[in-house]
DNA sequence: AAGTCATATGACTAATCAGTCACATTATAC
DNA sequence: GTATAATGTGACTGATTAGTCATATGACTT
């Protein structure tokens, strides 16, 4: 978390390094982001970083806090956690808060892409994030599992990673059309992929498939 | 390519090279790979590294082109190129190479693993060895899709994107299993999701699947 | 006006790289 | 044996980092 100092400054000093930060991670990633060039970029200086910063790991986390934030607030009016959902209808949500996210800040959606890309980094956050070692998606699939939703092949760790993949992917599809147009066939492409995986996980009555 | 001066040293010096930079390069992936490190695990000066290579990208280039030749070499047994073969058929092929490698050598995989997942580094090498901008699994599907075995829904940047990130998380949990009874059970998954996708893909008599 | 405190500042340190270069050593030629 | 060329060598350069610190500024207190 920030230093007290960061939360003292006038809302439009604090939006100047915080929009310089998200730009500088959202283009770089968290390793090869420079704290010279956020600093530069919001024109403070080095020195005031570090009255505000702990760190630049501790800039980071609260720009992943935010973005964190702003996505469960997308998905707040539809309940998530409701267990009355499917594991499909759920992904379907998550997935449109994912598109909402990507369209109304690409860059916030830019930063979580290279997180979820980056295993290790990954790791190290879902550990303050999720207690136990499984992310949101995996935990879905375990629980599809659980109540025979899904078939009894599906393998709950490959088909977090396909899904986790394959989000991704469309997630960079979407950022790279800036174009609206395109945002909407790739939304489209969204929800009929997800059909296909439905189609190809859900446990059916003479249940044999896949295998 | 590496210099002469490379190719006219003892073939212990140049085997105890180049697996000094395969370590790093598994362990780090290109970018974070250090010269320093591989010069020190392979107890040769600096100096001389300059004299066998042009640089740091110079000797990655050439490892590639070795874990380039050895996959194609363990698929030319079953000629790949053939136009008989389908599009699921050609895929199980090069997975089954893919678990032969990560097997044989688990580095070599991870090597080409990260660069997969380093989209613009792997777009630059791609310049190199694809002439369109189409990797292999591309190709193949817009072939697919062509000859008409593929459904009109299937979108060939998207499912690409799909078979490779499902492809990379799999042979990550290969390698993750140092065990060989876990990766035999890795190579069912993998087959059994094969049938997964063209249990979902492929076109069908009544066509209207999918969408 | 003097004192006290939070904040501002940018030159500086120390580490880490890739890549170079002047010089040393060894092999080859005559 | 001496000249010439090829190789070996590691200290060095220059760039780029994250993070520090001594000092300056300004605001508020008495």
């Amino acid at each position: 978390m920030p230093k007290e100092t960061f939360f003292n400054l006038s809302e439009t000093k604090r939006k100047r390094i915080l929009e310089a930060a998200i730009d500088e991670f959202a283009e770089n990633g968290y390793e090869n982001s420079r704290v010279n060039e956020i600093v530069r970029r919001s024109t403070i200086p080095k020195g005031s970083f570090y009255q505000y910063f702990e760190n630049k790991c501790d800039l980071f986390r609260y720009v992943l806090d935010i973005i964190y934030k702003k996505k469960m607030e997308m998905m707040t009016d539809i309940e998530i956690s409701h267990k009355e959902l499917s594991v499909f209808e759920t992904l379907r949500i998550m997935v449109e808060a994912g598109i909402k996210m990507a369209e109304e800040d690409p860059r916030l959606s830019k930063i979580s892409d290279k997180l979820v890309a980056n295993k290790p980094l990954m790791d190290e956050v879902l550990k303050e994030y999720a207690p136990s070692s499984d992310d949101l998606i995996k935990s879905l699939i375990r629980r599809g599992k659980d109540n025979g939703e899904l078939a009894d092949w599906v393998d709950p760790e490959l088909a977090s990673n396909l899904i986790t993949a394959f989000i991704l992917s469309l997630s960079e599809m979407i950022r790279s059309s800036n174009n609206g147009i395109i945002a909407e066939a790739a939304r489209e492409k969204y929800l009929s992929l997800i059909n296909f995986l439905e189609y190809g996980m859900k446990r059916r009555e003479d249940d044999d498939s896949g295998k």
